[in-house]
DNA sequence: ACAATGTACTGTGTATTGCAAGATACTGTG
DNA sequence: CACAGTATCTTGCAATACACAGTACATTGT
């Protein structure tokens, strides 16, 4: 897979699933990696620029399989950034397509 | 426009025109950014990439207006790349609606 | 005691884009 | 004719986000 691909769409597909339930880091990565391969290198950094712009937030809760998990759940700020980039997504593979339909 | 989202389906963008005709580099420029904004210093270290490796020619044609044009015309290398690129696009934004659906 | 797994984090490298600037050629206007 | 504007190609530097590898610590099972 072309990872250049996945570029600005993994920040848009963390906000997506926070958006449904809270989360911890290792689980993201288990149900995003269901879809498109990432790995925890990808995931931290990723969750920590989130958190330094407010659209989550974090709390840890003791965990019987491991070191305690840090759980991050969406803000107000994050939800209204789901959104933007939920349009733009949604504009810009049309984008694509044409281009691409153009070329049949 | 998050310019991260575009990492990676330009070159799908380029190789996809040049599938249908030849083109200069200020003319797929112009052609593309009708759909995605680029300028000519995104375009043209693409097409130097894509020359290195083969998916594309080039020649000179003598302009009226201007300086002369440097005419891309994609190769069996390229046309075999293009394929493959397709397919990682087509199934890569599938994944990514996989993931952002389950939010809704 | 040790391996395996769960969980969080950091560091270095890399690729592709943005933006800015420069160089050359032609066209039209004052 | 000078000059502005447009067409066209080229190069350089900065910024961003991902890959991969490695570290660290907790728990459970053998």
């Amino acid at each position: 897979m072309n990872s250049q691909l996945k570029r600005g769409t993994l920040e848009l597909c963390v906000l997506s699933v926070l958006s449904r339930r809270d989360c911890y880091g290792y689980e993201l990565v288990n149900e995003i990696s269901d879809c498109i391969h990432i790995t925890e290198g990808t995931i931290y950094p990723l969750m920590k620029r989130l958190k330094d712009d407010g659209s989550i937030t974090s709390y840890l809760v003791e965990s019987r399989e491991g070191p305690p998990r840090k759980y991050y759940s969406i803000t107000d700020i994050g939800r209204v950034k789901l959104k933007e980039q939920l349009d733009e997504w949604n504009s810009f593979y049309a984008s694509v397509n044409k281009i691409l339909e153009k070329s049949i």
